[in-house]
DNA sequence: TGCCCGAACTTGTATATACAACCTCCCGGA
DNA sequence: TCCGGGAGGTTGTATATACAAGTTCGGGCA
């Protein structure tokens, strides 16, 4: 593929955007101001400023008038992606949201988490698993692998305090996910931790998170099919809402 | 506050989206042209373009290159879940679908239909119940009840060949949707339907959609666990995407 | 009749220029 | 020492202009 065929707002974008997930510039690093970009880029000012706005409306960098550029703060991108975590959802309805920490260790990649995060078999990754309860209720299994490389704090956080999730994104911006949902019956150690009858059913979603255009996360979450369900809305822009103001995952099942 | 304060370009958007808001501009309508933009409002083209420009990057708009702009269809990415025809999808894989009509009558609402549809109880309602197959193969079970005043020809219709999702958009563009996944274990006349072995999982997706601001369509999508999944691909606008091109909703199960 | 070509319109990109608002820093005066 | 002001950098917005590439549609030619 030619390079040529890229526009050049896109091509300054696409070099800021490497330098940052190459770690060459990093969370409150300057970045290259509209001046700089045109001596070294040889645009006009229209195009740098044009590469600047778009990656500051995209969440890569924050522009101070006066000031400069600089490579965003992590935490404050959250509206890249809008998967809410289940103790904000929770926490949302006035309820009560409590984790309970099963296992917390590293281990080696093997078949499917390897395929899943896209690391050699036998790479470091760290494992696991919390079960989310609801007034004391458990609603959701999190059984989670993170890449270890991406994420070397991870066996010093306390994961009773903040979701594995809300550890991620203060990490790096998760600029892409996937999902599938499923319904399933449950294993024996599944239905155990989520105090599940027999025959009852799981709704599960698994879940792949990417940041600087790498798999970090590879998530599989289970709840229990007579206590949880997923609801969601979509409407055009602007359209004031007509149904009452739903939660994005999770909500308990009515009667 | 003055709106003299307010950059141009903005001012140029927020008239827009109100439009959209309003429904003036419905979905798949045309918006004026940047040249059309530039003569009502007098301002440049660039001014114009950087409008349309980032309407269409936070998905208010489409734009086609030598056509024009037109208001986008339903949010794509919005949060759980992206709504799609199931003949649609099961066509993008391939395969063959069909469709085996159950049942399709006029009935007066009761309970919990007149509620999900905001009707008077006893009020005109069609029913209608319909099997998906995917190369002979139940995946769907399709419940549902539409607003009779809304549409008045369901009965001439042959659902064998039109999915009640393309007839209702064919009538009016639906602008909100909402729906919730949930895991169950399914009656036994679902079960039947589904060929379902005894024990099985459903996946069941309740959705309602609106149109003109009111309530249409409420139907109840079944599916078998073992058979069906549900997939959702979450990116910034304009990321190219990283994971193999994903059906959107449906999917056989691997393994 | 049928087909091709061009006019007219659309969006996409790029440049040069201009002015305004804001911030930092240094220098000079009180 | 303290304070004020200005120089020079930064982003934010707006305009006029230009060319490229794509679509649509109708008219004219074979």
């Amino acid at each position: 593929m030619a390079a040529s065929a890229k526009p050049r707002y896109r091509a300054l974008k696409d070099d800021i955007i490497a330098r940052i997930a190459a770690g060459e510039l990093r969370p409150r690093d300057r970045v290259p101001s509209e001046h700089e970009l045109v001596d070294r880029f040889s645009v006009s000012r229209m195009t740098a400023n044009r590469a600047l706005r778009e990656l500051h409306a995209e969440g890569y960098v924050k522009r101070v008038t006066g000031v400069g550029t600089f490579v965003a703060d992590m935490r404050a991108t959250s509206n890249v992606l809008e998967v809410r975590s289940i103790a904000d959802d929770i926490a949302h309805r006035g309820r009560q949201h409590a984790a309970r920490l099963v296992r917390l260790s590293k281990q080696h990649a093997r078949g499917e988490v390897a395929r899943a995060l896209q690391v050699a078999p036998g790479s470091d990754v760290f494992h696991l698993l919390i079960v989310h309860t609801e007034n004391d209720v458990p609603v959701q299994l999190e059984d989670r692998h993170i890449v270890a490389e991406f994420a070397a704090d991870c066996l010093q956080q306390d994961f009773t305090k903040i979701t594995p999730s809300a550890y991620l994104s203060g990490i790096a911006p998760l600029q892409e996910a996937e999902q599938v949902v499923r319904a399933t019956l449950p294993n024996a150690a599944t239905r155990k931790h989520l105090e599940m009858q027999a025959g009852e059913p799981c709704l599960v979603v698994i879940r792949r998170t990417w940041a600087h255009g790498r798999p970090v996360s590879f998530g599989r979450l289970s709840h229990p099919g007579s206590r949880f369900e997923l609801t969601g809305h979509y409407a055009p822009p602007g359209t004031p809402r007509s149904t009452p103001q739903q939660s994005v995952a999770g909500g308990r099942r009515g009667k």
